[in-house]
DNA sequence: CTGTGTTAC
DNA sequence: GTAACACAG
């Protein structure tokens, strides 16, 4: 065997080696986007999740999801805030992605631009700060709903830096939040996204043996008012959503501290 | 903190 | 598309 042929057969392995590890190499990867959002991840608590009235439920890294379709939103979005996770580093916004992990496909954020509302997060940047990536899922198109501007940055942002708040004194909490969705309601941009009239947050401090639950209802609209004036009871949310938000919590606990809309126990 | 829009490559 | 910058509640 001359030198020339051992070279061509050295070259053509190799070409046809890397071919087949790249194909592998992507075959793994969309294998791995097929499988996103299946697993429940470990800053999730599972015990903690609400039902899914649409029947898509999402997991990622930093909260889960329940996506609804026809609203091009996620109904609830639910994360565990511990105070471990309260951080201030500051990350660069990113841009917002589509979430691959929403098999019937989630809305582009192209529906937003121009269409006088905010991309406003569900789960907050803020509350995802202790890693990059943690930061950068948030700017999932599953985690945002249309936010009217001076609503987002004005009581709603308020409530979420009480949340923030509240996980540093209490030691953690569990929260859920969502626009309630219906039918109905206007739409934004070519997918149809739903522009919610209400949006709710309900916080769960579970960690003693005497959880204390809160849960807020606010209409669409910036307000100066105290935010206990949209305190609710967690039934009334149930009953307008049709979601059930604790339903591993024992019945009898769940039963009492579900139909409470008493906020005494909690600092404002 | 919460965001948007414009400009330039 | 991406990056830098100005702007607003």
């Amino acid at each position: 065997m001359t030198n020339r042929t051992v070279y061509s057969i050295l070259a053509i392995v190799l070409v046809f080696g890397v071919y087949g590890y790249e194909f592998f190499l992507n075959k793994k990867e969309e294998q791995a986007i097929v499988d996103s959002g299946r697993e429940i991840k470990t800053p999730t608590v599972a015990f903690f999740l609400p039902t899914s009235t649409t029947g898509q439920v999402v997991h990622h890294q930093g909260y889960s999801l329940s996506y609804s379709e026809s609203h091009e939103q996620a109904e609830w979005v639910a994360y565990e805030l511990k105070k471990e996770h309260l951080s201030q580093t500051n990350f660069e916004r990113p841009y917002f992605e589509i979430d691959k992990a929403v098999k019937t496909g989630a809305a582009n954020w192209r529906n937003y631009k121009n269409s006088g509302y905010d991309r406003g997060h569900l789960c907050p940047a803020a509350d995802r700060r202790y890693s990059k990536e943690a930061h950068d899922e948030t700017f999932l198109t599953s985690n945002i709903s249309p936010q009217n501007h001076d609503f987002n940055s004005g009581i709603w942002n308020t409530l979420e830096q009480k949340t923030r708040y509240w996980a540093s004194k209490y030691n953690g909490v569990f929260v859920v939040t969502g626009g309630v969705l219906g039918r109905n309601l206007k739409t934004i941009g070519s997918e149809k996204v739903a522009v919610p009239n209400q949006f709710y947050k309900i916080i769960l401090d579970y960690n003693d043996g005497n959880p204390k639950v809160l849960a807020f209802l606010m209409p669409h609209v910036n307000s100066i008012k105290p935010l206990y004036e949209f305190v609710v009871s967690v039934d009334t949310v149930e009953e307008l959503t049709g979601i059930d938000f604790f339903p591993e919590l024992e019945d009898a606990i769940e039963t009492r501290i579900e139909a409470l809309s008493d906020y005494r126990k909690w600092r404002f």
